[in-house]
DNA sequence: TCGGCGTGCCAATACCTATTATCACGTCAG
DNA sequence: CTGACGTGATAATAGGTATTGGCACGCCGA
């Protein structure tokens, strides 16, 4: 097999180089109170180079006592949110030399990655789409741990601005004239779900509009859910006239009932989804939403970890909240004359 | 920081269970021929449970000297049919106690990642969507490898069989009567695409249609190329009945320029695209595909890269070609009577 | 009584790098 | 001539685990 070839080691070039292996080492690591005779350093760099010389990281982790790798955690990648999360997150670790050790839920649960994570040395963590909250206290004590998409007051954490989102969304309706609106959202979810809902409850009600039970429908996080939802409130006696999903592929799901129940957008009905997606633009008419910066977020993450890991972690965790925008495309509209009008 | 804090070792378990720490590795390891006794390796594993022991896979690695890490190089996670590749080989590895680094094209270029990921030790590498020809031959030498969806005689492979994948394309829309059918796909690019291609082609020779130059747009294989090649097609004097596409995102792009273009799909355009993504249900009419089952692959790679990794590499390398499989949605149909007849 | 053998454990070492303390050597000032 | 000091390198060691060879002990048969 191709596993156990003897690689190059730093005694090797040190023995080439008729010098010691620490020498090597104290050359290579550019250590400034390192005092090298410039034509040993130039001898050993050189040689170094022409066997093809790399340090061993799993033997530098062992003495630094840390592996230059942070594990990322996500629900799945069915949500392409997820995708573009990782996709930035990957890109700010391998720019600073860390490698990204992917999670899953699925096959391990959270806990059983964590301890895999552990044993592996890892210097931190970014929990995307995973409530904290649900976790037994003690599994994250001794790690570097980066939220994403949920305030909290023990880790450090970005996110978007979920209860803002909500208001948007509450106020773009609105201001469309909108009286009669529905929500559709996961019920026991994580806290983004939560505040995005509660933003836009708030949002109306402070415009005296209210969400009678029928129009908030729970559905899981999903398009599959977002079909049902929708379904649900289509055959309702009075169908609202704008639905706002809390997420995406909540609304995508939305979108493809109206579709199919011969609804048009936004004529009959206006959506508005959260996160903007790319799918979003895929459909017609394209989906409105609330959009949140996914890389970044992903990109944050990371620079907020290493941050951690490299200056150790502030008294207070620092959390950063990117503001959302609204993207109106093509499924959101005006309300219907007379309809809501008291 | 919250790095460097002591950690539990076998040398503290077995300080406490009054043994030698190799007597602790004896025993941990199961090593069949390890002749311990029974109330020694008792009182050793109730002690490391008590304390939570758990050894450190750094230093296991660098005795057995591999990591016990695999890496995953993709183009991009735009792409979900990376995504969902990657699931499912996340899925395989964590289940076997391999960690998977994740690598994306962008920051690093293919090489870059292959180094980061060699000083690691890593046990073997999974290449998706890159074209292994294209790289230095050198680099991939030391180097347990799996490809996915691209056969070759070097490496290990599993993929769809690209070539059948384009004949049934052929089949389905030759069986629907369409005589002038279009082709969209990138020029030069990684097999999987080429294959498709010509297989598509020979399916049509076979039953005496050719395609005009004009009816094979080169496009790159995103939803944006598939926009503007079905614009080039659509502005033709006589256009195509039906559309074949390398793979489903282009599909999608298409999809979406006809609806801005007012045609109606499949009364005026049947399209069929490649992969079957999770996507191709949302829009309407949902689109018709050559499905491959992603994360299947994804899987199988990690399977058969682990068995290398494990049983060392065959003689001959394996490659596990999976069936395509016709998916009839919304987007193919009858061609329109009288056009295309001789 | 002694050689032989089986049992149960351990000392030594390998894996590879980074760090700390130290040593040898030469120079220069006093 | 000697002590102080600066320079350039090395020896020793840590980091945590797994493996190999071997040691000590007790028992049995000769």
């Amino acid at each position: 097999m191709r596993i156990g070839k003897r690689q190059i080691t730093a005694a090797e070039v040190a023995r080439r180089a008729g010098v010691s292996q620490p020498t090597v080492s104290l050359i290579l690591t550019r250590n400034p109170k390192a005092r090298v005779a410039r034509e040993t350093r130039e001898r050993v760099l050189r040689i170094a180079a022409e066997i093809g010389y790399r340090p061993n990281r799993l033997a530098q982790a062992l003495v630094a006592r840390r592996s230059f790798a942070i594990g990322v955690i996500v629900p799945g990648f069915d949500n392409p949110f997820y995708a573009q999360v990782l996709s930035g997150a990957e890109k700010v670790a391998a720019e600073e030399g860390y490698a990204v050790l992917l999670c899953e839920m699925g096959a391990l649960d959270v806990l059983q990655h964590l301890n895999a994570l552990r044993d592996r040395q890892i210097d931190g963590v970014i929990l995307a789409g995973i409530a904290a909250s649900t976790l037994p206290a003690a599994v994250l004590d001794d790690l570097n741990v980066v939220l994403i998409n949920q305030p909290s007051t023990r880790f450090a954490s970005v996110g978007g601005d979920s209860l803002k989102a909500g208001m948007m969304a509450a106020a773009h309706l609105l201001g469309l004239g909108h009286r009669r609106v529905a929500f559709i959202g996961p019920a026991n979810s994580i806290p983004a779900f939560r505040f995005r809902e509660r933003g836009f409850v708030q949002g109306l009600r402070a415009a005296g509009v209210l969400m009678p039970g029928e129009l908030v429908v729970r559905a899981g996080a999903s398009v599959a859910g977002g079909i049902v939802a929708m379904r649900r409130l289509l055959a309702l006696r009075e169908r609202p006239t704008a639905v706002f999903c809390a997420n995406d592929l909540v609304a995508l799901g939305a979108h493809k009932a109206c579709g199919a129940a011969g609804v048009l957008l936004p004529r009959d009905l206006s959506l508005l989804g959260c996160d903007d997606i790319e799918m979003t633009t895929l459909v017609m008419p394209e989906l409105s939403t609330i959009g949140l910066p996914q890389r970044e977020l992903g990109a944050r993450a990371v620079r907020l970890l290493l941050s951690q890991i490299e200056e150790g972690p502030r008294e207070t965790p620092p959390a950063q909240v990117l503001p959302p925008k609204l993207v109106v495309r093509g499924s959101t509209g005006p309300a219907p004359a007379g309809i809501g009008a008291p």
